[in-house]
DNA sequence: CCCCATCTCTGTACGGTGTACAGAGAGTTT
DNA sequence: AAACTCTCTGTACACCGTACAGAGATGGGG
């Protein structure tokens, strides 16, 4: 019944949260097999015994996050635009803690089964918000693109070898970055430097949503 | 007057140009600082005399390739929306031609001097449509979330090393692989099949994009 | 019970990577 | 002509992903 060969010292998981741990405290290059390997105490090439190469370790990463985020809000009975605002949110917060997994997302096709899962209720949502099937087809995607969109730009701006510095102080870099802008050559940007630098911000990313899901509705 | 020393054998803009070559030929992976400098013929710390490294040449591909992006239909005088959606469209076609090129758009804070040319004329155009200066620049940002975010996750179906499948090709592939998703346990995802396997094609783009200039507007 | 098939993990190795450092040679300035 | 400065080359280092061979543990079948 059980297979031979000695007990498995490590599992995917363990190797997954290790991955991920050393991509939020040494940024993605650290990401290495080797650099698994060491954080969970084996020869490097172990890894492979889990994970046919490196790829499928990432791609596992992005799998561990899309599952991480709590779909139980979509099913509740608040209005439907909230519902969808709040994993929305969620998903925000969640990915800027591993602000080096958000490249990742948009790196590989989402087709894994916890992807197909969070489809699935998108689409459940929208069918109740009174969109007919394909409509509410196109929607999802259309969210998903803007959602993962805004979180990827958001989190190429900060350092992944640190913990992500607080909104404000984020907001403020850009601000400073922002007042040298030329006026005379770009002078609508130089005039809205301000809500430029809130590009990466919860009310931005609120705002565009909003206004996404006003033009599905 | 002239600085002293041997004459460049190359320019900033020569070894993009490789960089960008080895990217469509032979993927992400084969753009190497030796396989840049092997491609035009010069030891690899030559480059080094152009870039202080690897990350700002990949870095100068993408401003390149945001300036490749003719800006002139944003002046022209078709209605706003309509010139939007051309240059919406010219950077998807741009960038498709370049699949290992979207990730990079959104690995990086988009803070060349092309890309904020690029918002500024979006902003001529937003307060041309009537937006008040502060929706402007949000609405702004919101456009190029979604055009990027939409581009990048379309070229992560394509396999970069080699020249992109078209369209109709695309969406077959992706229509065969929903053919297996279990329809007692994903519903909506199995009827909704089709329309999601074309979620990678011209149509889908094109249509939420216009959810979204609907509801900037 | 012993042996064998099988599985996990290690050691070693190969060809690749980014880039630091030192120095050769070309060209301009004095 | 000498001094200086800049570009490029050679060499080197540390690291990468991963292929290959084999040690040792484990369980099943005789």
């Amino acid at each position: 019944m059980g297979k031979p060969g000695p007990k498995r010292t490590l599992s995917g998981d363990v190797i997954v949260t290790a991955a991920l741990a050393l991509l939020d405290e040494r940024g993605a290059e650290a990401v290495s097999v080797r650099g698994i390997a060491a954080r969970v105490g084996v020869a490097p090439n172990a890894i492979y015994t889990y994970f046919p190469d490196k790829a499928a370790v990432l791609r596992a990463i992005v799998d561990r996050l899309i599952g991480e985020q709590g779909l139980e809000v979509l099913a509740g009975d608040r209005p439907w635009r909230e519902r969808i605002v709040a994993v929305a949110l969620g998903l925000r917060e969640n990915l800027l803690r591993h602000p080096g997994a958000a490249v990742l997302m948009m790196s590989a096709p989402m087709d894994g089964p916890r992807a197909l899962e969070l489809g699935e209720r998108l689409l459940d949502v929208l069918a109740e918000a009174g969109l007919p099937p394909d409509d509410a087809a196109r929607a999802s995607y259309a969210l998903i693109v803007h959602v993962l969109g805004s979180i990827a730009l958001e989190a190429a701006e900060v350092d992944p070898t640190k913990p992500a510095p607080p909104e404000a102080e984020r907001v403020a870099a850009r601000r400073l970055a922002f007042a040298a802008v030329p006026a005379e050559v770009f002078p609508r940007s130089a005039a809205a430097a301000d809500v430029m630098a809130a590009y990466v911000s919860e009310e931005q990313f609120r705002w565009s949503l909003g206004r996404l899901l006003g033009g599905l509705a």
